[in-house]
Formats: C-alpha cells, sequence, structure tokens
DNA sequence: GCAAATTAATGATTTATTCAAG
DNA sequence: CTTGAATAAATCATTAATTTGC
C-alpha cells in the first residue's frame, strides 16, 4: 500500500511550511493536522498502546487526511505516551522550545550563600541570587501556599505547589547586575 | 466579583502614571521593570518551572524593588512560559530529517512539539473510528509486521507486534468530532 | 497637549489533561 | 476505577499603550 514514499514529506494543510528540505527525502511521516488531531483524539480518550488490529484501523482512517502507515501510528503512540510521562517526570526544567538550547548546565554554579537584603537601597548593585538550595533534601514538605495570606488581594486561592521529583534542578546562581 | 484587595490597592486616581514610582497601584500586581528584568534573567537561564523555595527566594529578592508576592512569580513563570511557547508555536515545525532510521530504538524522534494544535480546531467533521470489533476473538493472529514493506526507504525494521498483555483496551467506540 | 476610546499586554482564574497511588 | 498532584491550555480581567477628536 505504501510504495512511493515521496509522498510523504510536505503534506499540504496546515502544516506549516518546512522551509528548504522538501518532499525529496522520503525521510519521514510527516503528519497532517486531521491526522495528528485525531490521534490526539485517541490518545486522549485513553488509548495508549494501541492492538495492531487497532493499529490498523486507525492507520486506514488516517490516511485519508494523508499517507500514513502502520508503523507511523505505532511509533506515534510509543512517543506520544513516552514523552507524555517525561513531561510529567521532569516537568520543572522543560525548555520545551525546540531551538533555544538552554541547558542546565550552562547557568549553574552553586555556592551555599544566602543574600539577605536588609541593605538600603537599589541601585548599583550586583546580586546574586541563590536558587536551588541544593536540592539534597530538606526533609520539609515544601508545599507552599502561594496566595494564602488572607491578607493578600484576594487569595482564595490555594495551589499548593508541590515540588516533587522536579527536585532535579541543577543549582542555579544567576548573578544579576542592574546597571 | 469584587477585587477586595488589600492596603495597597487605590482604585482610580492616577491612572496612567508611568513608570518611575511604580508603587502602590492596585487590582494587579505590576511588576516593576527591575522585576522584570530579573524575572526574565531567571527565564533565560533556563528556569521555568521554579519550585517552591526558589519561588520563595525569588519573591523575596525581588520585593526589594518593589511589592510583589509568590504567588506573582508563580504566574509570572506560568505566563511567561506559556506565551512563550505560544509565540513559538506559530512556527515550529521543524522537521529535521537527515536521518532516515525509524527504529524502535531511534523511534523516539517526532517531536512533541508538532502535536501543538491541541485539537479542537475549526473543521466540522465528525467521525468514528472503530477499533475492537465487539467479537472478542477472530483467531486470527493479530500480528502484524509494521514496518515490513522494504520498500520504505530503509527500514525493515518489523516489530511484530503482538497484543498479548496490551489486550484489555475496552472495545473503543470513538467519536471524534473536530469542529 | 489631553483625555476618552480603543487596542495590546499581561496578570490572575478556571478548566482539562496526565500519571500515579490507593 | 477512583482520586490527588501538578501542571499547561484556555480564558477572564485589568492595566498600559496607542489612537483619535478636540
Amino acid at each position: 500500500m505504501e510504495q512511493n514514499m515521496s509522498g510523504f514529506c510536505i503534506r499540504g494543510g496546515s502544516v506549516s511550511a518546512n522551509s528548504g528540505s522538501t518532499g525529496t527525502k522520503c525521510g519521514r511521516w510527516n503528519p497532517t493536522t486531521e491526522q495528528v488531531n485525531l490521534l490526539t483524539e485517541l490518545f486522549s480518550s485513553g488509548l495508549r498502546t494501541p492492538t495492531t488490529s487497532q493499529i490498523q484501523k486507525i492507520s486506514t482512517q488516517l490516511s485519508f487526511y494523508g499517507k500514513i502507515e502502520n508503523k507511523n501510528v505505532f511509533y506515534w503512540f510509543q512517543n506520544h505516551k513516552a514523552r507524555e510521562r517525561q513531561k510529567r517526570r521532569k516537568v520543572s526544567f522543560d525548555d520545551d522550545d525546540k531551538d533555544v538550547n538552554i541547558r542546565p548546565e550552562n547557568a549553574m554554579n552553586f555556592s551555599t550563600q544566602n543574600f539577605a537584603y536588609h541593605v538600603s537601597e537599589p541601585e548599583r548593585l550586583t546580586q546574586t541570587l541563590q536558587l536551588f538550595p541544593l536540592n539534597s533534601f530538606h526533609g520539609e514538605s515544601e508545599t507552599l501556599k502561594l496566595g494564602v495570606h488572607g491578607n493578600e488581594c484576594r487569595d482564595t486561592t490555594m495551589f499548593s505547589y508541590k515540588m516533587g521529583e522536579q527536585m532535579d534542578h541543577p543549582p542555579l546562581n544567576l548573578r544579576l547586575s542592574f546597571m
């Protein structure tokens, strides 16, 4: 059924133009928006690991919107499932931009020094924010009500904002200088 | 609904008070330039979802430059992250092909971001995928070579994808509607 | 120049997900 | 299967920019 991979690359539709690289590479499946929507729907409906016959059916349905193969469906679910999980695992620092690579490794330098600011004026100064207080473990619950204080504006808002596994932030030591 | 803000709230009055003495307007947090600069610095350094203690520290630091609360920091990162992503999403879809090997091991290759357009797009259509045709067993082998066709780019990858334990999906009859 | 009117940004809430525990 | 934790997406709402008539 799939003979001409060539058709794969750029599908019309709403797939934004992948600049340059055009159809020539039989590279990889490039799902159409409709296909993605449908797959996402299925995923949202609870489907995680489709069986073979499910895959076949899905693939058949989706082929209506563009070229697609069984393996594409298979991979899609595998990847989507894995990445959803991954997302939930290391949520905290996710530079979810594909373009910008800001790796934790870049900006960190950790020294245990807390800035106490009972100083006075924020004029010229270079300040160091100590973040990531060494996540080893405080043992403390690390749950903070962000808007709780009744004297605040309105906080009926309570979102206990717990940090569990996103504790994996690398130590971050930013040197912030204001003119 | 009334914003029952606390002391700082001074409704009305001089509205167009521009930068400078940003103090004490009300309604909602209005970050000073310095605060925004710092937050942006942190964001640029890779911080996306600060932990509770990070929020506290940041807030403490920034309070030096003006009124601020933990929740403001929390919100700022949430919004900034979301809006950066939104911005990027318009240009997303880089399918960096080049690598044609589609194997189960390497298959984690299509970017999740491509699924960015969440569902709910204008396209009137209601489709029903019939999965799992109610009759429990076909007796058929249910084993499908997903990537079998050697005429594909090169992936002779075949994973016979047997469904043993994932057979537990209930008959799924999805009504997928996009409108 | 200046405010009223309109628009653009962005702070704050609500809603819908996902995964994981029970 | 149900529920809780924890977002991210979507949305609401208010503030700042700006446009516009005078």
